[in-house]
DNA sequence: CGATAGAAGATGATGCATCATGTATCTGCC
DNA sequence: GGCAGATACATGATGCATCATCTTCTATCG
């Protein structure tokens, strides 16, 4: 490696400010959804897709590739949820390694509980300050930057 | 609370891309840190903030504003560098309560080493492939979002 | 068939983040 | 001087994220 490339200033102003950003914005949407309902952000999304599911229960392995998770971060992850109640898991007929996890009725009333108070949050702290080209221009940025990352993985 | 107010598709979509975005690319940042010189990102930050400050040291509530940390995961974090051998407390004179954090030998070759690997990995997986509006939108929003987080706490 | 590679998922260990709380010190005010 | 807060920092408990590894089952190739 020679010499490194660094970040010029402009760049660096946008780093700082965009890792500050993130890490306060879920800082504070952790704890509204936890302090709210007692979720998290994590717990949040799981339930999210659960609920989109037919019949609310999805493979494990489907919930892992719409969350763009880690296996093994799920499994726990699971375990945990369904210590609480959210949700449980069922054997999958069809394939005897696999496993359903489908929402109870305390989860589906957990994330109903939830919704508002969340997506109220994400728009007072996000949206309403934001006009839509700004909007326009971070889903491009961000799909970008995932394409990027999908390349990369594949490296 | 009467009907709550979703998102729009379009606040949906940049909402989730954003989402998606952010936990591969810190988990894809923090990878490359952990698997080339054993730091965290963490680790990087603390590192950085001490390398700025004059002699290597600054007070814990310094590096705990500078970061935008919670002090109690400062406290706990320093505790781990420490043990690492990365930095050191010292006592400090003027304020009986305080004390300083200060960057070892091992910690200042630790960022040196690390610095270059991970700004590279920085360029390659963001700055490469965004222009200079971009990058200018975004510390705008960034901007933006903050001083209403900050307005947030005040409320 | 049987062997073997690979997929689906669980689990134990470890470091990290947060909450609640504790302790020592300092500062301002009477 | 002395006491009431407030400030600086540490600590224990708990849930979360990641890594390495294990088990069980499926599919395929000979």
């Amino acid at each position: 490696m020679t010499t490194p490339r660094w970040l010029d200033d402009d760049q660096q102003r946008a780093w700082r400010a965009y890792l500050r950003m993130q890490g306060r914005l879920s800082a504070a949407l952790n704890r509204q959804l936890q302090t709210a309902s007692g979720l998290s952000l994590a717990d949040y999304d799981v339930l999210v897709h659960l609920t989109d599911a037919p019949e609310g229960r999805l493979r494990p392995y489907e919930l892992q590739r719409a969350l763009d998770w880690e296996q093994s971060r799920l499994s726990h992850h699971l375990s945990r949820m369904q210590r609480r109640g959210l949700v449980e898991r069922q054997e999958c007929a069809d394939d005897g390694r696999g496993a359903f996890v489908s929402l109870t009725a305390t989860g589906r009333e957990a994330i109903t509980a939830a919704a508002p108070g969340h997506v109220e949050t994400v728009r007072s702290l996000f949206f309403d300050i934001l006009d839509p080209g700004q909007v326009d221009a971070l889903r491009r940025l961000s799909t970008q930057v995932l394409a990027r990352l999908d390349a990369a993985d594949g490296e």
